[in-house]
This record gives C-alpha cells, structure tokens and sequence, in this order.
DNA sequence: CGGATTTGACCTGCGC
DNA sequence: GCGCAGGTCAAATCCG
C-alpha cells in the first residue's frame, strides 16, 4: 500500500525505513563507472540511497535486507551495503582501495586510448623508434596515469564527502523524525497519564486487566477469555443469584471485559502502570461509528451479533441496540445500532473494542479500517482533545479522498471516528487521481488480520440500500460504479478482475490499503507532522467535530 | 430444547 | 446528594 494515496501514505516508504529501526538506513554503494572504475558487481546502483528515499519498495525492501540477518547478508554478500552500520566503513574503505588500486587493473583500457593519441602525436614526428623515445613516450604515459589516478583520487574523495553528507542528513532527518513522533505520542499520553494518576486509587490490578486495544489482539484476546472465564467459574460456583451487593463485588473482583462501563471501572481500579493504564483508558473508549443507509434493522458485517440490550436514547425516538460479538466466547467486540434521528434511513453503527478471534475474510476489511482509525486515533498520532490539531486533518489522513465522509471527534465523550456513508463524493475530490486497486489488498480468507491492526467488525460489503445509486458511495475512492449495487459479504471478494470494482471491492480494498502497512499509524503521524510543519490545511479552521 | 431476543431492573458516570 | 442518561444484566419470552 502506500501508493496512490498522497501524501500521507506516501510516507509509507518513509515509514520503512525511518520507523521500522535500525538497519532500514541502508543503501546500495555503486557506480563503478561514475568512478571512472572498472564496475565491480559490488558498486553498483550509486545513490540507490535518495532514491530509496523517495520511496521506492523494493529498494527498501533490498536495502533492508542486506543488513537485517546474517542469512541474507550471505545471500547478497557484497552487493547491498549498510551505510549505518559498522559495513558502511568497510564499504567506503572499499572504495577508497578501490580508487587507489583499481585504475592499475584497468590502465589497459584507458592507457590503450590515451597512449595512441600521445603515441599518434609522436609518430608523425618520427618514424625511427629510438629508446629515448620509448622513454618519453612510457613517461608521458606514467605521467597521465598520475594524473589520471589524482583525478579518480579527487573523485571518490568527493563521492566520499557526498556520500557522508547524504548519510549525515539522513541520520539527521531520521532523528527528527523519530522525536516528532515520540513527542506527538507522550504529549497526549501526558496528559491523560497526569490526570489519570490524579484520579485513580492505588489498588491491585493483574496485567490480564489491562487489554490494550492497539495490540495485536491475541494477547487482549487471550486475556479477556482467562478473565471471563474465570468470571463465570466464579458466578457457578456461587450457585444462587448474587444479590445486588454481591453482583457489585463480584464485579469488582472480577472486572470482566465485557463491559464497557465495567471496563472503566477496570480502569481506574488499575494503577500499576499511569502509562498503559491511560493508553488503556483512552483505548477501550474509542470508537468507530459508521453511517450508511440502510433499510435494514442492522448492518451485516461479517459478525456473529447477539442482542443483549435496547434503550431508548435522549433525543432520538429510535431505540438503541445493543449487540455483542458472538463468534468467540468472550469477545469484547460490541456495538450500537441506531437510526439517525434526522434521516431514519440513516443507520448508525459504532463499533468499539478488538475481536479475540480470527474473522470471516467479509469482516476483515472493515475490521482493519476500524481498527486503524482507532488505532491511530490513540496512537499518539491523535492529538489531545484541546484541538491542537483539526481532526479533519487526521480524516482527511485515513481517507484522503473522502475528506468529508470521515470524521474524527476527540471533544466526544469517547474519541470517535466516524465514517459516513451516506454522502456523496466531492465531485473535486474524484480529480484526484484515483489509486490502482490492484495496489489495495483485499484480504483473502484464512489470511490472519494485520497484526498491528486491532480487529473489529466489518460493515461493508452487504446490501446497504436497494437502490443503484448506492449513497454508499461515500467512500468510493475512484468511480461510481453503476453496476455497483452491494452484493453479499461473500460476493465482494470475488470480483473478476476485468469488471469494474464493485463499490464493496473498493470500499474494502481502500478500507485494507489503510492497514495493510503496520507502520500505518507512525507513518500517518509523520505525515501529520510533516503537514503540520508545512502550513495549515486549508481546511484546518473547519474544526468540524462530529459529535452524536 | 437450545439459542436468540425482549425488557425491566440495575449500575455507573456526570452534571447540577 | 440527587437526578438523568448511557450501558449492562439476566429472567422471561420467543422461535426454529
């Protein structure tokens, strides 16, 4: 991914190699024949380095590996070189040997031109060939191999300087990079950290208390299972119903994950680490709420829902669902189905928590999408809510195309992003270029979630509304497709690959673009940075908090 | 009969 | 402290 998608996921190729560490500083030393050397396999593609910059894949990908392990040093032995490593030395030692004793093995050839010129010179002057002659003629030759050899000598100690000058600048640019991002995430961490340890009674808490949403959602997963299921062990050896007291200490025995108020109880109970237990708060809050319409009582999504409640919300006479994932025992995955008080065509569903089990390849893009909005939304890359920074800027980050159909609240109760699909697109927005779907990776079934991507439900991919012009081309990035009309979930992976994407295919090939890159968030915050170092959006004072 | 849904009671956080 | 609103629980009910 990364491609096709501006700026912000232009940094991808940035992100690889500035967030992924260490030996992503890599880069190829070459140009023999810049040298004016004879071209060793091993020097080659000179300044691959800016270009890796810039953001070529596979040089990243290449240059990565040249240093990443010992196997694939021994597989490409010479050919890719570490700058920033302890190798970047031996290679410009190479190469300053290279200078110095490479010209002898290569005299023959450039001797051979430049002494018959000298030698042509000379011939006209005189036929007889004399040993003094010879003489001049070898010291001539001696003299323009020196300069010949200064000359190289000159050069590489200037590819030399150059090359330490670009390596400088980038182990500069590097650090500046990894600051910005480590201030953009401690800075809101801060805050909450501080008012959260104001807040918060020092009480026992066991690290299986703490799920971190942004995690890969095995170890929450595994987590929320041990304590539910110890909950339940609890509540069947009690026997008879707890009373309310009871209930109430058993619930603060045994916070389950399952509850969301609960979970904010688990919260202010922990207080082992300010840091996680912050992370944790703002983490279990968020939430990705998504509009489309849709004449159905819910959404399908790709998910096992059960229905556990109903209420009547203040300001909406439509009543408020409550579902909970049902697909494995214990997933703290719930959400909220509600009609739009405005438009009841309108179905709100929000979405909060990570699934503890593998999904269905239908819930998997939306499950991403989510689970990188929220992801990135906490990450540090989300400001804190005293509106340092517009959150259209993060939307416009997620969907750059659709800048208007995602928001970002961080004033709401919960830090929410929300997807609505209900608009239709800026007819501005489809100049853009529109990305290649072939870059997008829709996930195939059995292909396990992006690990740095929380899991959440899909929503995409099912009949939202009967009707072609399907409003749910609010995330359309590149067309609107007529014969677009929504499948089923099962469907949407299977268009062929001569037919025009289906509003489903793109919607979950986009939705799979923004989190097929584990560095999404990272490399979503330095764009961030970058913009914000840039100027201001031209958007910015549309501080368009989308509150529900 | 088992699973899903309904629905009233209960809990919790927040604002006044 | 009280009331309100959001959220959850669990018994009752429904349904295949």
């Amino acid at each position: 991914m990364g491609k096709g998608w501006g700026l912000t996921l232009d940094s991808d190729p940035v992100t690889s190699n500035f967030f992924t560490n260490k030996s992503n500083s890599t880069t190829t030393v070459a140009g023999g024949s810049f040298l004016g050397l004879k071209q060793h396999h091993h020097h080659r593609d000179m300044f691959q380095f800016p270009v890796s910059l810039a953001g070529s894949r596979d040089n990243d990908r290449r240059g990565t590996s040249a240093s990443s392990s010992p196997s694939d040093d021994t597989k490409i032995p010479i050919d890719e070189v570490d700058f920033f490593s302890d190798k970047k030395v031996r290679v410009v030692d190479d190469v300053k040997k290279e200078s110095i004793e490479a010209p002898a093995s290569d005299l023959d050839v450039n001797t051979g031109l430049l002494l018959l010129t000298a030698g042509s010179d000379q011939s006209t002057v005189d036929d007889g060939v004399s040993s003094d002659m010879e003489d001049k003629r070898a010291k001539n030759e001696l003299a323009q191999l020196q300069d010949e050899l200064k000359r190289m000598n000159a050069e590489n100690q200037k590819l030399k300087d150059m090359l330490s000058h670009v390596s400088n600048n980038y182990s500069a640019l590097h650090m500046h990079l990894v600051t910005l991002m480590q201030q953009q995430q401690q800075q809101p961490q801060r805050n909450r950290e501080t008012q959260a340890i104001q807040e918060s009674k020092p009480e026992e808490v066991t690290p299986l208390q703490i799920l971190d949403l942004s995690r890969p959602s095995a170890a929450g997963a595994e987590a929320a299972e041990t304590i539910s299921h110890s909950s339940s062990e609890e509540r069947t050896r009690s026997g008879t119903p707890p009373s309310n007291v009871e209930k109430r200490v058993n619930r603060e025995e045994s916070p389950e994950s399952e509850s969301w108020g609960q979970n904010c109880k688990v919260q202010k109970l922990s207080s082992g680490k300010p840091v996680d237990q912050s992370t944790e708060a703002t983490m279990r809050k968020a939430r990705v709420s998504v509009r489309a319409r849709s004449e159905a009582t819910m959404i399908t999504d790709g998910c096992q829902w059960r229905k556990y409640g109903q209420k009547m919300a203040k300001g909406n006479p439509c009543p408020r669902a409550y579902y909970r994932c049902t697909m494995a025992v214990g997933c703290p995955v719930r959400k909220q189905v509600q009609r739009c008080a405005d438009d009841r065509t309108i179905l709100i569903t929000t979405y909060e928590g990570n699934h503890n089990h593998p999904l269905p390849p239908a819930a998997m893009a939306m499950a991403s999408t989510t689970a990188a909005a929220a992801s990135m939304l906490l990450s540090g890359s989300m400001p804190s809510a005293d509106g340092i920074m517009n959150p259209n800027l993060l939307a416009r980050a997620i969907l750059p195309c659709s800048s208007s159909m995602a928001t970002i609240s961080a004033s709401a109760p919960f830090p929410t992003v929300t997807l609505d699909l209900t608009h239709s697109p800026n007819p501005l927005q489809f100049q853009r270029p529109a990305p290649p779907l072939t870059q997008f990776q829709v996930p195939f079934p059995g292909q396990p979630a992006p690990v740095s991507a929380p899991q959440l439900p899909q929503v995409f991919g099912q009949p939202l509304y009967n009707n072609n012009q399907s409003k749910f081309s609010g995330l359309q990035l590149s067309q609107e497709t007529g014969s677009s009309q929504l499948g089923h979930q099962q469907q949407q992976h299977q268009a062929l690959p001569q037919q025009p994407p289906t509003l489903a295919d793109t919607v979950s090939a986009a939705t799979a673009a923004i989190t097929n890159d584990p560095n999404f968030t990272a490399a979503l915050a330095a764009a961030i940075s970058s913009i914000i170092s840039g100027g201001t959006h031209p958007n910015s004072s549309n501080n368009n908090n989308n509150r529900q």
